[in-house]
DNA sequence: CATGAATGAGACTTCATTCAT
DNA sequence: CATGAATGAAGTCTCATTCAT
């Protein structure tokens, strides 16, 4: 008896990024992805009851490790800056390192695959965020207002920043983080 | 695209605009368009070669008029954070009462109906920023940062922050503006 | 503009009901309805919206169809056994003159397809045949038993009886339909 | 057809007829067979080469099951109408005892599914019938009509009544059995 | 022998586009 | 010009059968 292989899967959501990324969600088809992975087309319905299930579940997983991946290297007890600056260039750069799967997300984010469940994972990701700006407000550095809005004020900087370097092909540099962390900075201290 | 009726123009643009509001643009149809806009499927054809043709047409109308409406009100003569003050809610303002049109602009940019020029219209858009912030720059008001990056901040963080009201229903008060506004300031003067 | 034909709705139902005599119904498929139609395969999704509906709908218009043609020679002031004997010979006959299409309702009768409408159907044809032997009953010729109970007796006899010949090509003689009608008229009689 | 474990094709059988009483032979499916059988679905073709020689090999399993059982409590002495109530009886219980086994049978009698092989099944049960009629007739008490005319028209009126019942969840009594065998006995008698 | 993962042919259905009216 | 019926390519998904373990 062949078992279940847990690669198959890595493969199939492999397979769905490159193809997302080549040529956008719409285009994606299942053929295309049998053909990418090189497995039968029959195969992805072993792991994924359909479409929309294989698209969910990828856009969790990956949900699930870029929340990882981006708080991963915070150390607590560090000046509230620091934290604040290791946040940011995480964000940023895993946002270039990880250009593929974040272009699947967005794809996905107005798209009528999603379900309900998937639209609500933003949440999660943002409480860390929330927790660190309550404490640069406790200590006096941050404007008091509503974390939603500081937070969306510096997302969409750093998405939009780093959809300008991808289009430009800008290269990171240390000095470009230090520039792009100083306008959120400068935005969000009191 | 023949010019026999320009109203029929305007009824495939709305009808087009109010589908894509209500179910996205994957499920956009030439079936539904004609039915939406109380006109025979074959009449869209007549407007429009394509389907592809149709949607890039509606995506330039909408970017022209939108930059547009974003500059309509600017006094050049007025100080330079006037002219922002006034250039930041002209955004935040559009992109709330037309949303509609801008979901529509959003749900296209990642989609592959949009032609080679399409994808290259905010340019355009840009300049008028561009001058504005070169004017900062020479009254030593703003940071001596690349044009693209500033405006990719504070384009980003409008978008986002509007995105935050549209999904929590919040009512843009002049406080809330003004309070959005000072994040935008903060971040870009010296 | 051309008008939606109601010949082809006729020309559907006829390339269905050859193909199911000729395969069965597990073997129909749209794309043979279409080629033996000569239509477009998506030419029938514009006369019915599904596989299912056109089923469910031939079903219908046959089994409507049947009764018209069973109880339409009926002369009511004749006496029963007059009545009685044309009915017969009227369900045996149009039996095997339309076998093609009480083949397909055959088909049907226990597939999936039928929907809970169409399951009901048979009560309505029943109507006639009850009210005649409710008036053999007043005038004492028929024995007191469930209508229910003496129409399945005759039916079930004559749908068997025809099947026989269809299988062993018998050739249905004035004395065939006589002898078979003996045998329901015996059995009924007190 | 190998012969390790005839236990498994009991099961394989009984999976086979409980599944296609749940919804219908269209429905039936190897996985499903393997999972109500408590067998991988790779062990069904270990006992069957294929769907369709399962399929026909219970076939042939439940007819001849289903003529021994009729004839087994045929008692070659008794007077005529005795053993022809006793086969009726037999026949109308056994139908309904192993309704589940009948239904299956009826399901493939009109699929693509059976041989020709199978086809001619019935001839065997029709036997024992033919033969009782034959002394009826010698009898004088039988209609000098066809056996396969008069066979059909009592399994006809067997058949229907019997689904009569099923449809109605009519309890078979003595009288009901006997009120029945009085309608076929009636219309075979000289 | 037993298993169920793997496969791909083939089924149903959608939809952009054409074209006869 | 206006229409919507007609079309078939292309997409999603099912399932009998095979085969590696």
């Amino acid at each position: 008896m062949k078992l279940k292989d847990p690669d198959k899967i890595q493969l199939i959501y492999n397979a769905t990024l490159k193809l997302v990324k080549e040529s956008g969600l719409a285009a994606l088809n299942m053929a295309a992805i049998g053909k990418e992975a090189k497995l039968g087309m029959g195969t992805i319905y072993v792991y994924f009851k359909s479409k929309e299930e294989l698209i969910n579940s990828l856009f969790h997983s990956l949900k699930r490790l870029n929340t990882q991946r981006i708080y991963a290297t915070l150390t607590p007890d560090a000046p509230f800056k620091i934290n604040m600056k290791e946040l940011f260039d995480n964000y940023i750069i895993n946002r270039i390192d990880y250009f593929e799967e974040h272009f699947f997300v967005e794809q996905c984010s107005n798209s009528h695959y999603l379900d309900a469940e998937s639209r609500q994972l933003d949440e999660e990701a943002f409480h860390g965020v929330f927790e660190l700006l309550d404490r640069g407000k406790k200590e006096l550095l941050v404007k008091d207002m509503d974390n939603a809005v500081l937070t969306a004020h510096m997302m969409g900087s750093a998405n939009e920043i780093v959809a300008l370097c991808m289009k430009q092909k800008i290269k990171i540099t240390k000095a470009f983080l230090d520039g792009a962390f100083t306008l959120c900075w400068d935005s969000i201290i009191r």
